[in-house]
DNA sequence: AAATTTATAGCTAAAGATTCTCAATAAGCC
DNA sequence: GGCTTATTGAGAATCTTTAGCTATAAATTT
């Protein structure tokens, strides 16, 4: 149950002047056919498309990720890693929010319903309108406490706790 | 009434076999007097204590804001900019979070405990050390909408609405 | 179906933010 | 006061993202 197909996509696209090309097309159908909770970063998504033979230049894919995103189409997530992460927009009440270590970088998922209210409460009595909520936890599990965090952890090293969790 | 004192992020330091140097300790005071609810890119830091004659190279800066942020002495806030800003972290109970306006990038702040509480429960949950969390809403104003955006409106045009809202 | 218009792709260069390297300095400790 | 070593500062290097430009190809019109 796809949000947007090419056609829809298509005519969103027109409406504004601009184009379904086959870039944007194949770029929609990797998010669309995205594990559920998986999020990819440009460079990401560069090299999946080239491992695959349907290589893409990063120029288009830097554009197309920009152009999708403020169409509402994915949603850009900044995990303070240096780089964005993209994934497709679910609507209103099918939000998730992240949870993110930050010695390892791995991500848990997690929904609640009551954080979209608040969004939407805070653009309304500021006469905004709403694009996205994200709600960020950063976190660091207690073994990297333990060891010495933030000065004595090896960036290499990573939390048991968040892989167990990861599902 | 700082959280920190230099001589408590001396000892605090001191602890993990760092140093209090001149450097951090006048970051720390810079962010401890900033009026409510500013925060300071890296640049901007640079740019103030240069403006001040006491300047500090920006290799120090940014050791420094990381530093902190990984002390939880600083919040490292990401609002899609292509950089971060840095303000103090208040704890708990007086955490706020940000509306931004993808369109002219004004911030408005908000407060809002039951957000915390989430944080809190979650990291709970999946067994981690919650340093911070931040609820970040994107928004554009209704004007923009109506100029087409996201295509039609330059780049130096800004939302009436949130700059009226700031305060 | 062909011609026209103009948005887009791809390439490379450029920009912007952040990190790295390394020698000189100075904090904390004895 | 001297010793050890974390830290500073300067510039180079890296990494992510954007910009400029020409050829191409969508969408539209004829």
């Amino acid at each position: 149950m796809p949000l947007y197909n090419s056609e829809s996509f298509r005519s969103e696209l027109n409406h504004k002047g601009w184009r379904l090309t086959p870039q944007r097309e194949t770029i929609l159908q990797v998010f669309q056919n995205l594990p559920k909770g998986d999020h990819l970063s440009a460079e990401d998504l560069y090299n999946l498309l080239k491992s695959r033979g349907e290589a893409i230049s990063l120029s288009t894919i830097y554009r197309t990720l920009k152009l999708m995103a403020r169409m509402g189409i994915l949603r850009e997530l900044e995990f303070a890693e240096g780089h964005k992460h993209y994934e497709i927009n679910q609507p209103f009440p099918h939000h998730h929010h992240h949870l993110v270590c930050v010695q390892c970088n791995r991500t848990i998922e997690f929904k609640n319903d009551s954080i979209s209210k608040i969004g939407m409460k805070q653009a309304d009595k500021s006469g905004l309108h709403l694009l996205d909520c994200q709600l960020t936890i950063h976190t660091v599990c207690h073994e990297a406490l333990r060891m010495g965090w933030p000065s004595l952890v090896s960036s290499d090293w990573c939390c048991q706790n968040a892989i167990a969790e990861r599902d």
